[in-house]
DNA sequence: GATGGGGCTTCCCACCGTTGGAAGGTCAAG
DNA sequence: CTTGACCTTCCAACGGTGGGAAGCCCCATC
């Protein structure tokens, strides 16, 4: 099966197939003789796999973790079910931090007139507020994955 | 006053100032006969509003649209309002997204029974899962902005 | 057998915002 | 004069994805 194929079984691109191959989230794939990679079923199976957990939001040094857990069959789920639940809580700090903005600039949007004057809350508070949180930002980067 | 007093009173790094002049976002500073950037009270005050607009999450590309605003003092306050509205949309999509990953998340999660068994349901979730919904993406860049 | 078209290969570049570092010039205090 | 803190420019990286060029491969059609 080419990568073509496979992208499409798996609703992964192939640009992403080889992004993923290269930094080793998924092993190389083998070669046929023309050089062109060559998918097996359960290759696409393991593609839909990480296709599901991006969709849900985990990021690819995650998804490694998780695929490490898939592949282990001796695994505990109680260490997927960590994964997961750390997962959720980055996603709820993500929007707690995106709805204090929603919050703070919908009440500056109920102050506005919104008429053809120029004076604005909007703007006065940008001007005037003070210093702001500075969202502590996540990192926890992955530079090379495994081999 | 030189650019790293100008961070420190503005809360926008020197990294950063020098980015957004170098993208276009703010003017040139003026230079000093050593070649130092030269801010004055009012390119701070800019810096603060600038840093104020991304800490509400504002896109650069939206910081050069309000930045025209505040410096047009015959500008409209409903076109500010407009920006803001449009970006609290923004905002609400980009959370109604992640609340939907975390709904399904937890949905597994609470299935799990997260002890030494291999068995999960988080897992076989993600093994099964149909087609997902691969989220409409924003684009909609900057490439240079002004001048 | 030749030609064409579509798929595959690798490679580099872009996005966005931010940080880091290297190599060198400047300034102020000791 | 030396030291150290600051400034300058340039280059690279991070996450993940898409775009495109140059060249090879495979298959079908003439």
């Amino acid at each position: 099966m080419n990568i073509g194929q496979a992208a499409k079984a798996s609703g992964v691109s192939a640009k992403m197939i080889r992004y993923y191959e290269q930094i080793g989230l998924i092993p190389p794939a083998d070669r046929k003789d023309s050089g062109y990679r060559d998918y097996s079923d359960a290759d696409v199976h393991m593609l839909r796999f990480i296709r599901r957990a991006r969709d849900l939001g985990f990021a690819v040094a995650e998804i490694n973790a998780l695929l490490g857990l898939w592949r282990d069959r001796s695994r505990q789920s109680a260490d997927v079910k960590r994964v997961a639940a750390a997962h959720i809580e980055e996603l709820r700090e993500k929007i707690a931090s995106l709805q204090q903005m929603v919050d703070t600039l919908q009440d500056l949007v109920d102050c506005c007139a919104g008429d053809n004057r120029p004076d604005c809350p909007i703007l006065a508070n940008f001007e005037e507020a003070q210093d702001g949180p500075q969202a502590a930002h996540p990192s926890a980067g992955l530079k090379r994955l495994s081999r």
